[in-house]
DNA sequence: TGAGGTCGGATTGTCCGACAATGGGACAAG
DNA sequence: CTTGTCCCATTGTCGGACAATCCGACCTCA
């Protein structure tokens, strides 16, 4: 009751001060004289001071949050309003459930998370495929140069690996797809370059669809991308940077080459 | 009534197909025989629907989102979990409110909104000041060559006007920073290009507070950064995006020695 | 001592119902 | 065409409730 009466009471100083501002500015200077009177719900205000405390290391990587009782008593708000702050930290990977498990704990946002935010941007920004194959072109090249240097021996094994499954994949199997995005992601790994790894990630993920049709369409498409991961491959194991990017180069390009055989408009748009 | 009924009662059998299917697994095949039975809450539900529903487009950009309450009804679930499942698309910028409105707009998600996604991601990865460097070392070359090909003379404006606002601030104007950002900000527009807007868009900000830093500790920096930006901008003018990849790899080579000068250690961390 | 069984408290997912404050439109008045 | 007024739909927040479930403590039996 006290504390419903008091969150009333000061939003309603709040839009008292909005209202008079408004006036004003309408009346007195068009241009920027106040801004704009700030009056966030309850359950930004709630997910913002948790996620400070995640982002500041208040809480660290696998902390458990208290519940959402405990959290509704402390800042004094109802469950309810917990919870939807909750829904935000949750779905910005800042905090995660382990499945089949009732508490929250703390955890730094997967790659998978930041990458779907990125790939669904991607969609909504009408992006074309020549601009997500512009910055693979950007990118890819350069990780492959740092993998080279940084690789190790299990990384190797790895990206054989991958080669070898997508290599054994019956023509038409559309895990093919997977096994290529496999391997992108490996190398990924070999950059040890984290950042790097977030800001491609979603690059292979929104290619992956169209990618499927020009696999199937190109009937060279398999043999080219068997050899260009054979080069890059030997390139890393001879710790050779400049070959690992001339042909992650190719290899790139390659794609849009596959998809002009293929048929398929440059200026596709990603979709779902 | 009815609607809880049914919730409850499908939950249920779910609750007792995992009991039977996990002791099986343990008793015959320890690997894979069964995998962990689907059990997503209804808000998680409730908002891949709508997602689902923007991301093919079914609900455009600009749209305006059900009621709550129409929503409610439409799934058959409580306002409050509709409510849960808004915050989970607001947070992913993909409807949004414009400020003193009550209806919900579907949205495409803003530059900004990816970007503190990133920026929260590399943070709590523990990402060092060399990664963001090292991704920067790679990306913004080759924007830069971008832009050369691709400005337009409003571009060419744009940049200027920034360049001069950097050169006008005030020794220890916290601003100098902005202004370096909105440089590389403008420069990502050049390129014409979404995809590396948004992937180079947090490198920039997570760089700012420590960028901060090290122009108040190094003299000339700021005469240095004047000088890069005016050579980038000389070669976008020219068209020439060697020239300008030249200038921009430079000009990001000039960060980490800064840094160096200043005294900060290449794998700090970058903080909130 | 360890593997399995039982039990109660703590916590989550979901719901119901309620109310103040506000946004937005319709409509009248100046 | 702007300003004032009225009304309704909608949002933000709240109190309270209940079933399902998790979790740890405790117990049993070899």
């Amino acid at each position: 009751m006290s504390t419903r009466a008091k969150v009333t009471q000061s939003r309603k100083s709040a839009r008292a001060g909005a209202k008079s501002g408004a006036g004003m500015q309408s009346a007195d200077t068009p241009a920027a004289l106040f801004e704009p009177v700030e009056r966030e719900p309850a359950y930004t205000r709630v997910s913002a001071a948790i996620e400070a405390k995640i982002l500041s290391r208040a809480l660290r990587d696998g902390d458990v949050l208290p519940s959402e009782i405990d959290l509704a008593q402390q800042f004094r708000v109802h469950r309810s309003t917990v919870r939807e702050a909750l829904r935000h930290l949750e779905s910005a990977g800042l905090i995660r459930r382990p499945p089949g498990s009732k508490r929250m704990y703390v955890s730094r946002p997967h790659v998978d998370k930041v990458a779907s935010g990125m790939r669904q941007a991607l969609v909504m920004h009408d992006v074309t495929f020549v601009d997500v194959w512009e910055a693979m072109m950007v990118i890819e090249p350069e990780v492959a140069a740092l993998a080279a240097q940084r690789r190790t021996q299990a990384d190797l094994e790895a990206l054989t690996q991958a080669r070898e499954r997508f290599m054994s994949c019956p023509e038409g199997d559309p895990r093919a797809v997977e096994y290529v995005a496999e391997f992108f992601e490996l190398l990924g790994m070999c950059a040890r370059n984290q950042v790097l790894v977030l800001a491609k990630h979603p690059l292979a993920q929104v290619l992956a669809p169209s990618l499927g049709q020009m696999i199937d369409k190109v009937p060279q498409a398999r043999a080219r991308i068997a050899d260009a991961q054979r080069n890059i491959i030997a390139a890393l194991r001879d710790k050779d940077a400049n070959e690992a990017r001339k042909w992650m180069a190719k290899h790139v390009r390659d794609f849009k080459r596959g998809y002009e055989v293929a048929g398929i408009a440059p200026d596709t748009l990603v979709s779902m």
